[in-house]
DNA sequence: CGGGACCCTCGAGG
DNA sequence: ACCTCGAGGGTCC
């Protein structure tokens, strides 16, 4: 079967799909080695309802090529969706040159490669990183897909593959239970699941919302970044790192970086940041006047988030991705023979090689940018 | 406030 | 070829 690729002009300097969906930010997208394309399911624009989207790179040409498998219609709504979800109001070469190389002589000897923070669908963000604590890629990657395929719906199959939507609360509440995905394998998070669904549930009918993207997106309104990630950490299994990297990828928070034991020891090692009693007690302080909460932030861990925030700006979070993503690399992502592909690192290399074209995208300056608080 | 326990997989090292 | 052991993008108690 083929189909109409709908085609976008975009370096591969500033998007790498290779570097970005495999790189442990999205745990969805299935790599077919043969066509060299990617594919995974998700919701376009403002819709509820899942479609298959396909991917693929023309490298030389550096044109990223599209398609919605049964959607003949609109190709340019699926344009659109995708320049949302690689945030392609950004310009990695502007951020770059403009941003980090005046600040941090760490970039001086980097060149944009591609790596991007993705915007993708908060609901399965949260649910994707409740299931990353303590655990490694290719496991998160496989009950990412599990929840899909036991607990989603079949939306087609594609080549003897089937997609399936991601679920949503109410279909995990209904269909799934703790002990069913502790068959599963998913180990202590079974219960984080099920209650985090549940309590979302609940959270939706309260503010009479029916979409869990709508519902989360909604807590961001008119709200601080602190009460954000409060309101995401009352989800149970969702503490600071969860919710910041929830906050990153499926909030468009650009300038938060979740600091976890890689960024932690990075950010000592690389940067000399240490939190010293004065930083402690004036974020004890800080906290204490702020809503209970009945979690424990780890002062030393926000003080190294606050420092790295004062160090990049406003995206700071992507800094931490295009400059750890080496570091705590790894494994990710499926194929379609349902084996664990190994990163591609020559891929990076290659990408190196390539002249950055001007590009003529300039940095959004979106009023959803967070207001951080200054340490003075 | 701090350290242990927690599910399960994989791969390095014996 | 087996086995064992610890780490793996944390959170809860």
């Amino acid at each position: 079967m083929s189909y109409k690729f709908g085609k976008l002009a975009i370096n591969k300097s500033e998007l790498c799909l290779a570097n970005v969906l495999q790189a442990g930010q999205s745990f969805r997208w299935i790599w077919d080695e043969k066509l060299n394309q990617y594919s995974t399911t998700m919701k376009i624009g403002q819709q509820e309802k899942y479609s298959v989207v396909i991917l693929r790179q023309d490298e030389e040409n550096e044109i990223l090529e599209f398609v919605a498998v049964g959607d003949c219609g609109n190709q340019d709504a699926l344009k659109t969706h995708l320049m949302k979800y690689f945030r392609l109001d950004v310009s990695l070469k502007h951020l770059f040159d403009n941003v980090w190389i005046p600040s941090d002589k760490a970039f001086a000897k980097l060149s944009p490669q591609g790596i991007r923070i993705l915007a993708q669908e908060p609901w399965e963000t949260l649910i994707s990183f409740i299931c990353s604590s303590n655990n490694n890629i290719s496991r998160i990657t496989r009950m990412c897909n599990s929840l899909c395929s036991n607990f989603g719906n079949l939306i087609t199959t594609i080549d003897g593959v089937a997609y399936h939507s991601f679920p949503t609360s109410e279909e995990l509440t209904s269909r799934a239970t703790e002990a069913k995905l502790r068959e599963l394998g998913f180990g202590y998070r079974a219960k984080y699941i099920i209650e985090t669904a549940r309590k979302l549930v609940n959270d939706k009918a309260e503010a009479n919302i029916t979409s869990d993207t709508t519902y989360l997106q909604s807590i961001c309104k008119d709200a601080q970044y602190e009460d954000v990630r409060e309101h995401l950490m009352s989800y149970n299994g969702v503490g600071p790192k969860v919710a910041d990297c929830v906050c990153l990828m499926g909030l468009h928070m650009d300038g938060i970086v979740p600091v976890d034991v890689h960024v932690s020891r990075i950010a000592k090692r690389d940067y000399q940041i240490s939190a010293n009693k004065n930083h402690l007690k004036e974020l004890r302080t800080k906290y204490n006047a702020l809503p209970i909460s009945r979690k424990k932030i780890n002062l030393e861990l926000d003080h190294i988030r606050l420092m790295l925030f004062k160090k990049w700006g406003s995206y700071a979070g992507w800094a931490q991705g295009v400059l750890f993503s080496k570091e705590i690399g790894g494994t990710s992502g499926s194929t379609t023979t349902g084996t664990i592909k190994k990163r591609k690192w020559d891929m990076i290399k290659e990408t190196e090689a390539i002249v950055t074209k001007q590009m003529k995208l300039k940095v959004e300056l979106s009023d959803l940018h967070i207001k951080e608080a200054k340490i003075d």
